[in-house]
DNA sequence: TTGCTTGCAAAGCATTTGCAAGAGC
DNA sequence: GCTCTTGCAAATGCTTTGCAAGCAA
């Protein structure tokens, strides 16, 4: 079940209750969350967890390659476990809310050498924004 | 010169020296500023402007669609002048410059409807990484 | 004159950090 | 026991907002 709670032992980690929770959470959901959503989460499990630990293990988790930041529009960024995988997103212009795309090819070859302006290109990430079912749903403008 | 004023007097905009600054910049410049970039130089022609007057009117502008904010990795917004014309980003990972790409087609078929999951799609941005030729030729890990 | 705009300062989020107390190995 | 980790609270960075004074039309 967990692979992630194994990577990170076997990387030397030291295993703490706070950690494990999170490790949890993120590996148990394929949303993408916020930290603040990561933290309130975590707090069902364990109550006294603080908001600096989640941030600090989220950043250390992104920095072992195990966790991306996805930023959309200024808003507080959300953890994507989905990191080993190369994929793009699909976001709600009203709520946010985040979901994976996986591609059907090479989003690089989209652009040619001579739109490079001499960049050496190694990775592109496309968002796709729209509004999801529940948003399209609401008709209010 | 600057089409960008006339469009706002068009649009009934009480034209004030602070507007008139700013929308200045904007036109004058094809970089991606962040708002403290545009104050910065705002204040340099005017320098009793606030920030928040700054805030304000990128804000109103990005609302009348004359502006688009470009928000990369969390960090501060910039502001892309060149609104009216979908186009595309090339960021370099190590300095953040950014470029803009101007689409050889329509992203949003690269998205086939069975990948949509209910989404309403209604656009596409896509993120070029790299590195610029300045920091390529860098060859310092 | 009328009411949209500005500037100031304070508030608001999201996130980071310093440091002493606490827990893993 | 030594060191890494946690929690608290304060600090930071970016941005928004309330409100009275100012200025365009």
């Amino acid at each position: 079940m967990s692979d992630l709670l194994e990577r990170l032992r076997g990387r030397g980690w030291r295993m703490t209750a706070q950690r494990r929770v999170i490790a949890q959470i993120l590996d148990g959901d394929h949303v993408h969350l916020t930290a603040d959503e990561v933290h309130t989460r975590a707090a069902r499990l364990l109550p006294e967890i603080s908001r600096a630990t989640v941030y600090n293990t989220l950043g250390e988790l992104v920095g072992l390659g195990e966790l991306a930041e996805v930023t959309v529009d200024g808003r507080a960024k959300r953890y994507d476990p989905n990191a080993r995988r190369p994929h793009h997103h699909l976001v709600c212009a009203r709520c946010g809310t985040i979901r994976d795309v996986h591609p059907t090819g090479d989003p690089l070859t989209r652009l040619p050498p001579d739109l490079r302006f001499g960049f050496r290109v190694t990775t592109a990430d496309i968002v796709y924004r729209g509004l999801c079912p529940d948003c399209a749903d609401d008709t209010r403008a």
